[in-house]
DNA sequence: AGAAATTTGTTCGTATGTATA
DNA sequence: TTATACATACGAACAAATTTC
């Protein structure tokens, strides 16, 4: 016997596909999913976590239950998990970054917007003239978002975020690390100018180059 | 003022990271639990749904909440919804498993365990002699989960196996017309020749014009 | 084998904080 | 400001599955 709770998660998924429910809907209260539903409230609202936790829901109290679309923290949530429990390295999630990466440079290239270009461009501008290591980490991870982003590839955007996500909160030290070791080596502008300029001239060669010498660093000096 | 039921959530969270929480073991009672964490039971529980559902904790009725690995529904969860509700199209999705595949069949061709070239070529010995469309696609499947699993990278294998449940539960009629349109053409088995062989002898490259000519055909047979 | 204890699954009732008209 | 609707939270109770003795 499938547990009661999980009833909403169907009910829910059915509506979407049924087009009765879109992104910004409103659920109907809970008392009143209890009783279309025949369970009980507290049940309805274990259902609504499991939704809330995927993504899709987004519970205001006083105001009601709204289908969202915030799969980024779901996504942090399951790679830490992953990263915690399943004993995986730095290794792994580097070498998962570069793929991403790699995967996203191939598309940007030719997929890259006007807008997307010149912000990268802007960045790239901003991490040249940053004056601390903490300017220099926005920049850099700036630099690195609009690049998956003009992949224009939702799943590899959605990972890449939580890969980010997830480094910001576990291997917190490691991005200033790197972003100091590249920096004393003169390194850091020149990789970034790589990578935001073949997002901005649609040159695959230069950014696929680009992302090699970073990593290249990252290898270098992720243990600090 | 933050939600009291995802308290629960950073309490297991700080257990794990503090090395007193394996897979396996098990959480105290849940009554317990609420009391320890001064709160009622029934958030307890919305808690506990969260972590059921990013696929850390297992709940039996009668015998206790466990801690668990089981990331792929959640991850298959994420990307279906991803897929219904951002109005993401057939080639996103494939274009991401193209990806996936690409990359897998990099890292795989240098790290696949003995037992897994014996494996890959046992599924392609059972595609060849296979007698229905039906054994195929089990087949079909089996050779493409070993080569992601070869890669041995834990987030590569996830994303891929939620896609793959993603797409026989939502776009289930898509593999079917595929490996009907391939056999017609007598290409199903010399594509997965080259997939299997690449991995089992490490050709790198016999491996990535394997993905690029089945590709091909899934661009020509997706949409039946 | 069977009874008792333990634990999760589910429900109801109630009270409180928050948003909205 | 007030009234209403709604989510949040708590406590108690019983059902159902499991474990223990």
């Amino acid at each position: 016997m499938e547990k009661s709770y999980k009833k909403i998660v169907e009910y829910v998924k059915n509506e979407i596909t049924a087009g009765k429910l879109k992104p910004g809907d409103k659920l109907m209260a809970e008392r009143e999913l209890a009783e279309h539903l025949g369970m009980s409230r507290n049940s309805v609202r274990e259902g609504l976590r499991l939704l809330e936790n995927i993504g899709v829901l987004n519970s205001q109290q006083g105001s009601g239950n709204y289908i969202d679309l915030n799969f980024n923290e779901t996504m942090t949530d399951v790679l830490s998990f992953m990263y915690l429990l399943k004993g995986i390295g730095l290794d792994q999630v580097t070498e998962y970054r570069l793929l991403i990466e790699r995967d996203a440079m191939k598309l940007a290239v030719q997929r890259a917007t006007d807008e997307q270009k010149k912000m990268i461009m802007e960045q790239l501008k901003g991490l040249e003239e940053a004056e601390t290591e903490e300017e220099r980490v926005v920049f850099d991870k700036a630099i690195h978002k609009i690049l998956v982003e003009a992949s224009h590839n939702d799943f590899l955007i959605t990972n890449y975020e939580a890969l980010a996500n997830l480094m910001d909160r576990y291997i917190k030290s490691m991005r200033l690390n790197i972003i100091i070791g590249m920096q004393s080596q003169n390194m850091l502008e020149n990789t970034h100018r790589m990578l935001a300029e073949a997002v901005a001239k649609g040159d695959l060669e230069k950014g696929i180059l680009g992302l090699e010498t970073h990593f290249g660093y990252i290898e270098q000096y992720k243990n600090g």
